[in-house]
Order: structure tokens, then sequence, then C-alpha cells
DNA sequence: TATGCGTAGT
């Protein structure tokens, strides 16, 4: 009897261990993490695979330390314990303490070497992978292994490598012959795609959905729409990603249709969704439908933190944080941005010091914050501290040199760095572009085009500048004709920097065919040209494409009354400037900027108006800053005003003690005065302060 | 009932 009861109480007990432990994988799923570790903590009795289930839960929905630590004080591991622990790192992105637990393996199967083959390919790193690949033994190579492998390679786009293992698989799945199409679909080769995806043996619903996402990707909304709708039978991940393709073009009525006529909503569908609300802003209706949400997990806490971030609701973004039950890692870094976007950047620091192990996406915006506001010792003694970095991290510091002007600091970054991409690049060289170094930044966009990098967007504006600023029409003319080849040509960005690229060299009438030929102008194409006809002399024409612009309802902003008043003022069209600069005050609300003052200094100076420009210099709201006074002293040297031309040789000195021009103009003037003791004395002061004179250099 | 390969959300 009593046996026999013992072993009903152990039936009974087992089945119980059974349910619980698939109630924890249940609940882990749809990010329960709570309440699967409340069941957990009160299981009386636990097995290996109770721990193993926890592990998982743990690791897939971002505690990875929970997971470890459980991994670590667990009393039985087998051989699932370990791989579940390594699936962990592979989730969490921790390559290195995957390696760790792979090396201290004494036995692995084949589920062991594809996690450790998969934690390099999502790297990047197809040659470690390889390495791994080649090492397994033979009986031990199953699909998964080789579609890893595949997929690695697809993915970084290396397709003739990915093809060749393709082509000596043997017993290929539908999942290989995805993996072959995710690698075209994802790099955008959507035509390279589309003639695999009709050679492809057989298709499920991923392969279309792949199909769709390449469309969404490459913004072709219309073919991704048509394979949506012959998607034989889609799923929620094939609306989903419609659903996106919407979104992000902005189209978010058709978005919020896909939505609601979901059945099968999931916390995912509802995460896209709101992510679509707060893309446009629209908080109140992505609050919304957050509270409407059954369940909701990490991602929907930190997308609506991200929705108040971008409206500029801190407090509200920090209640939100507050009433998140387990504050992950991303939702930090939501908040951090947010305060960094405020530049409040001793908040971010508080909460960047108090999560235990912030990861790189939150390392990085940490250091993209002190970069941006030019705090680069900062950033830098992060990035010391950072245990991994990534190509973003070092992006940012050079982001950061360059905005400080300390180029040669950002050369050593880039030189130190190991693995450069796109970003590195075109960091580098708009950073020479805006610190003057056009040179250099042409001949570092020679270099990265050897190196094998394809020029996009903002390398082709960095270097139309740079021709811009050097008068260089040759290379300007090649790097045009690059421009078309590679497709940027209707870019409204590069066609604005080509605009502005012909009025500087002086091509004006290419200038205004490239203005021409915009689908849909912005006020800064219409800035470069009238900047361009300003610098050109053309002051008829700078007007007359002035009005334009107004009748056709577009907005002037400073940079168009730059561009104006610098015409009036090198023309001497002193009455039409000041109305101008009456008009932009009073009428556009446009609050002047030095440069505006410079130019009415300027153009009052030249007409000899000099009491005049004396007195909007003193009245003005802001600092005058040295081009001010220079315009001022230079008219003071034309019209031989000693009073005032002191007044300004005084302020200059202090501003640019080391210019030399500023006391030849002030020591011409005296000269022209007779007061010949003040020209000796100014000399004096010129060679005290080590403002040498250079030869042949000339103000204008 | 726990771990791997291809698709969706911050």
């Amino acid at each position: 009897m009593i046996p026999r009861l013992k072993s009903i109480g152990e039936i009974g007990r087992r089945s119980q261990v059974f349910n619980q432990n698939v109630k924890i994988t249940q609940l882990g799923k749809c990010g329960r993490i709570e309440e699967a570790t409340r069941i957990f903590n009160q299981m009386p009795h636990r097995n290996t695979v109770t721990y193993n289930s926890m592990i998982s839960v743990y690791a897939k929905n971002g505690r990875i330390s929970d997971a470890r630590n459980l991994f670590d004080k667990m009393p039985r591991k087998n051989l699932v314990s370990w791989n579940t622990m390594i699936a962990g790192y592979l989730h969490g992105d921790k390559v290195d303490k995957a390696r760790e637990l792979f090396d201290k393996m004494t036995q692995r199967d084949d589920f062991t070497w594809t996690l450790m083959i998969t934690c390099y390919t999502r790297k990047g790193d197809v040659e470690k992978a390889r390495v791994l690949f080649d090492l397994l033994p033979e009986k031990k190579k199953n699909r998964a292994c080789w579609n890893a492998m595949i997929a690695g390679y697809a993915k970084k786009g290396c397709f003739g490598d990915a093809r060749k293992l393709f082509d000596e698989m043997e017993d290929k799945s539908i999942v290989s012959w995805n993996s072959m199409l995710a690698g075209y679909t994802h790099i955008g080769e959507m035509s390279l795609g589309l003639r695999f995806f009709e050679e492809m043996d057989e298709r499920d619903v991923v392969s279309w959905n792949l199909m769709v996402d390449g469309f969404v990707n490459a913004g072709d909304l219309d073919s991704a729409w048509t394979f949506f709708q012959r998607t034989p039978d889609p799923n929620i991940v094939s609306k989903v990603t419609m659903l996106c393709g919407f979104s992000r073009n902005g189209r978010i009525m058709e978005a919020r249709r896909l939505f609601d006529e979901m059945e099968d909503k999931n916390v995912v569908s509802w995460n896209a969704m709101i992510a679509a609300y707060v893309q446009q802003c629209q908080i109140d209706e992505a609050i919304w439908l957050f509270t409407q949400m059954p369940e909701k997990n990490a991602v929907s806490w930190t997308t609506i933190i991200n929705g108040y971030v971008r409206v500029g609701k801190l407090h509200e973004a920090e209640q939100v944080l507050n009433k998140m039950p387990y504050k992950n890692v991303g939702a930090q870094t939501a908040m951090i941005s947010g305060y960094i976007q405020n530049r409040r950047m001793d908040e971010a620091r508080r909460i960047f010091e108090k999560i235990g192990t912030p990861d790189v996406v939150c390392w990085n915006t940490m250091i993209a914050g002190y970069a941006h506001c030019g705090r680069v010792d900062e950033a830098l003694s992060l990035l010391k501290r950072m245990p991994q970095k990534n190509v973003a991290s070092w992006n940012n510091m050079i982001f950061g040199y360059a905005q400080t002007g300390q180029m040669d600091k950002a050369v050593a970054v880039f030189e130190e760095m190991g693995e450069k991409n796109l970003v590195s690049w075109n960091t580098l060289i708009s950073g020479f572009t805006q610190n003057g170094l056009f040179t250099n930044a042409l001949t570092t966009f020679l270099l990265m085009v050897q190196d094998g990098k394809k020029p996009d967007q903002s390398t082709f504006v960095s270097g139309l500048c740079s021709c811009a600023n050097l008068a260089a029409l040759e290379i300007g003319n090649q790097l045009h004709q690059t421009v078309v080849k590679s497709g940027y040509a209707n870019d409204l960005f590069v066609s604005n920097a080509l605009i502005s690229m012909y009025a500087k060299c002086g091509r004006i009438l290419s200038a205004e065919y490239v203005f021409k030929y915009i689908d849909s102008v912005d006020v800064i194409s219409w800035n470069s040209l009238i900047s361009g006809y300003a610098s050109n002399g053309n002051v008829e024409k700078t007007v007359k494409i002035f009005q334009e612009m107004t009748v056709k309802g577009v907005k002037p902003d400073e940079v168009t009354f730059i561009g104006v008043l610098s015409a009036c003022s090198h023309s001497g069209l002193v009455d039409d400037g000041l109305n101008l600069f009456r008009s932009m005050t009073e009428d556009h609300l446009i609050e002047p900027v030095a440069e505006h003052y410079a130019c009415m200094v300027c153009l009052l100076g030249r007409a000899g108006r000099l009491e005049e420009a004396f007195q909007m210099v003193r009245e003005m709201k802001i600092e005058p800053t040295a081009g001010i006074w220079g315009a001022l002293l230079y008219a003071c040297r034309v019209y031989g005003n000693l009073e005032i031309g002191r007044v300004a040789a005084e302020k200059l000195s202090k501003l640019e003690p080391h210019k030399s021009s500023n006391y030849v103009l002030l020591s011409n003037l005296n000269a022209e005065a007779g007061r010949w003791d003040e020209v000796e004395s100014t000399r004096i002061l010129m060679t005290d302060r080590g403002a040498e004179k250079q030869p042949g250099w000339s103000w204008i």
C-alpha cells in the first residue's frame, strides 16, 4: 500500500512540475516575466527543465544577468542548460560571454555549434563563424548549421560565398532558400531578389514577407502592397510588415485600417501601431492605444517614453518610466536621449550611472550626447571605460572632435579604430568640410571610394560643398556625374548642394538648371540660388528670385535675407537694403543675427553713412562680432573716419588680437590722418601681440 | 514542458 501511494504522489508531483514549467514558458512568450518569476519562486519542487525554462524566459526578455545568476546557482545542469545560456547571450548580443561558455563545455551538440556560429554571423563576423563551421564534425553538421552559415553570408551581402554553400548543400530546406532570399531583400537588391524568388522551388509565408519587407525598405510601397496582396496566407508578420511600410511613409490611415482589420493582434502589432503614431508625433492616439492594449512589454513602454521625448514632454516620460514595472536598459536609454536632447546632461548621466550593465546602445547614446554638446573629454573618458565598443562608439568620438574643430584628433581616432563604415567616412569628410579643410575633405572622399565604399547623400553633400568653397568646378562636375550614376540626382539635399556648388563656381546657369529639375524645392534650394546670384553680383536677379519665392508662398528664412541683403550691399542699394531689413524684422518676424548686421554695416559703410552704421552696431540686441566691427573699420578707413575707426579697432584688438589686418587698417587710417605717432604705436602693439602681417593678404 | 537556422515592433 505505502509504496503505491508514494508513487501516485510522485506522479502527481511530476505532472504539477510539468504543468508549471509549461506555464513559465508561456508567460515568458507574452513578456509576463514577473508572473513567471512568481510561479518559479513559489514552486515547491523544481527540475532541470524548470530552471532551463526560467533562464530562457529571462534571457529572451533582456534580463541576461538574472538568467546567468540562475544558471550559476542551479543544482544540476544538463547540456540544454548550457545551450540555453548561450542562446541567452546570443539574444543579448554578448558574443564573448557566449564563447566563454562554449569553450568551457565538455560536451557540445548540434545546437551548441549552431548557436555559436549564429553569434558570430549576427555580429557580421563571417570569418569566425566559418572557422567554427569548418571545425564542426560532419556528423553534427545538420541543416540548421548550414542555414546559419548561408544566412550569415547572405545578410552581409557576400552573395558569392552564400551561393557556393547553398549550391553545395544537399538537403536544402525552405529555410535555406529563404536565407538566400533574405540576403537580397535585406541589402535592397530587389531585382536580384525578385529573380531568386521566381526561381524558388517552394515558397512559404516567410518568402513572401521577405519580398514585402524588401520593397518597403526600397521605398517601393506599390510593389510591397502588390506582394502583400498576392501572399497566399498572410500571417501576423506579413501584416505588421505592411503596416510599418505604410507608417514609415507617413500613410498612417492605411496603417490603421490594416491594424483595425487584424483579427490576430499580438503585442508586436500593437507596438507597431503605437510606434506609427509616435513617429507622427500623435502622442495622444499612441497613449490611447497603449491604455487599450491587453498585454504590454518592455518595447511598449519604451515606445511611449520615446513618444513623450519626441514631443518634448520630459516630465511625462519620467512618469511613464517610473510606472514601468521592470525598467530595462532600452527604456532608460530612451529617457537618457530625452535629457540629452534638452541639454540636461547631468540628469542623463545620473540615470546612466544607475544602470548596472548599460548595453552598447546606451553607452553610445551617452557618448554621442557629450560629443554633440562639445564635451569631448567626457565623451572620451566614457569611451575608454566602455567594455565593448562598436563602430558607432568610435564614430561618435570622431563627430565630437570634428564638432570642436579638433580635426587632428578626429583623424587620429579614425586611424585608431578598426572596422570603419560609411558613417565613419562621412563624419570625417563632413568634419573637414565644416572646419574649412576642403582639400582634405575631397582627398578623404577619394580614399573612401578607393576603399570600396559607395558614397551616399551625406558624402556627396560634403564633397560638393567643398568644391563650392574651393571653386573646384572640374571636380564638382565629376561629382555631379557620379551623383547621377549613383541615383542621387533626385535627392533634395544633394540637388541643393549642386546648386550651391555651381553658383559659387560662377556657373549660375547650371545652378538654375539643377534648380528647375527638382521635384519639390524647399527654402534651402531658393536660398542657394539667391546667395548664388548675390555672390555673382547680380542684384536684379537676386531680388527677382526673392520675389518669385515669396509669390510662390515659400517663407523666407534668415539665410534668405543674408543673401538678399548682401546683394544690396555689394550693389550699394542702401534704401532697398534698409527696407528689406525692416521688412525682415517687422513682416517676417525674423530676429537679425550677426551676419545680417554685418551686411547692414557694410551697406551703410560703403555709402559713407558711418554714423548710421555705428548707431546700428550700438543698438543691436546681440554682441557685435569681429566681422561687424571689421566691416565698420574698413568703411572708416575708406572714408577716413578716425573717431569711429578707433572704436572699431579697439574692439577688434580684443576680439581678434592676433589678426594683423585689423592693425594694418587702423595704422593706414592713422597714416592718412597724419597721426604718425599713432601709426608707430599701432605697429608696436601689433608686434607685441604676435600678429604678423602676411604678405599679399587683403581684407577682402 | 527547456536550447539552434529564414520574416514583423523601441
